[in-house]
DNA sequence: ACTCCAATGTTATATCATAACATCTCTTGC
DNA sequence: GCAAGAGATGTTATGATATAACATTGGAGT
């Protein structure tokens, strides 16, 4: 993994702006909030981004084209699959990885001969929290 | 699932289409090749992958933003999770399941008390067959 | 001060997806 | 046959996400 440079100006309003946030925001909302830090174009946020990104300290959710600030950027900076559960009504994202799936999953790869590179696994539905609140007739979506 | 309705025309075009392909296609390249069988605007594949997405003849890679016709779609017409092995070289797409990252997922998600809608599972490497034609020093991107 | 390099700023454009509304084409009941 | 309704389709416009290309700035090292 990338040699852990400090935080440029901009990585660093992009993720305290990322760890502010209860959930996962994009690309142009993370520009709205930083319009008052001098952030103009979508590029300003994206470049931040990627940096992040590389570093491994932000995430990227394919499912809601957004980004989220890691929540253990101690245990995966190495190359563990990671999980994220995404509750579609509150938006509060779970990160978690699980050996035993890593094993089935590379028994998989073995077996096909296949060499993993990236991997996502992403999971929607809704929390304990949410649930509750909303009663057994479901979230108004 | 669904009511299993008949194809329409577009639906019928589209599935085709992604069907003859070698590896996923965006929409926009889909109404690329459809052009001669009258096809003008993205609305119309979309209009047509929304359904086809509905009956699991089709599904979204997010990780690509591109679209790939089901390998087997008798077997996932339930709530089974699905992953997708994607090589990066070629773009052919395997598609499988295993109970067992099921299972280990659910003993998860019943500790946590989440509720599972959707999965999103895509890994993306590189395949037998493109690591022997490229040779150990690995893919030319 | 000069050079270099990385970060940043800025404009324009590419790519992916949907809203809104008009039209067509069946089916079904009469 | 024919009117009414429903679903599918056609069309235009727009929204949302992401990147290309190039100019400028601001230190670090000499
Ligand atoms: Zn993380
Ligand atoms: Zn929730
Ligand atoms: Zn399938
Ligand atoms: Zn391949």
């Amino acid at each position: 993994m990338s040699p852990k440079r400090a935080l440029t100006r901009n990585q660093a309003l992009v993720l305290q702006t990322l760890t502010a946030s209860e959930e996962p925001l994009s690309a142009y909302a993370i520009l709205d909030r930083l319009r008052d830090d001098g952030f103009r174009a979508p590029l300003q946020v994206y470049r931040a981004l990627d940096a992040l990104l590389q570093t491994g300290l932000v995430h990227r959710l394919d499912s809601l084209k957004a980004f989220v600030a890691c929540a253990h950027p101690h245990e995966h900076a190495d190359e563990a699959m990671v999980a994220f559960a995404i509750c579609e009504s509150c938006g509060r994202v779970w990160e978690f990885s699980d050996s035993k799936i890593e094993d089935r999953f590379a028994a998989w790869a073995a077996a096909e001969d296949f060499v993993t590179k990236t991997t996502t696994f992403e999971i929607s539905g809704l929390c304990a929290a949410c649930r509750k609140a909303q009663g057994p007739a479901g979230p108004g979506v």
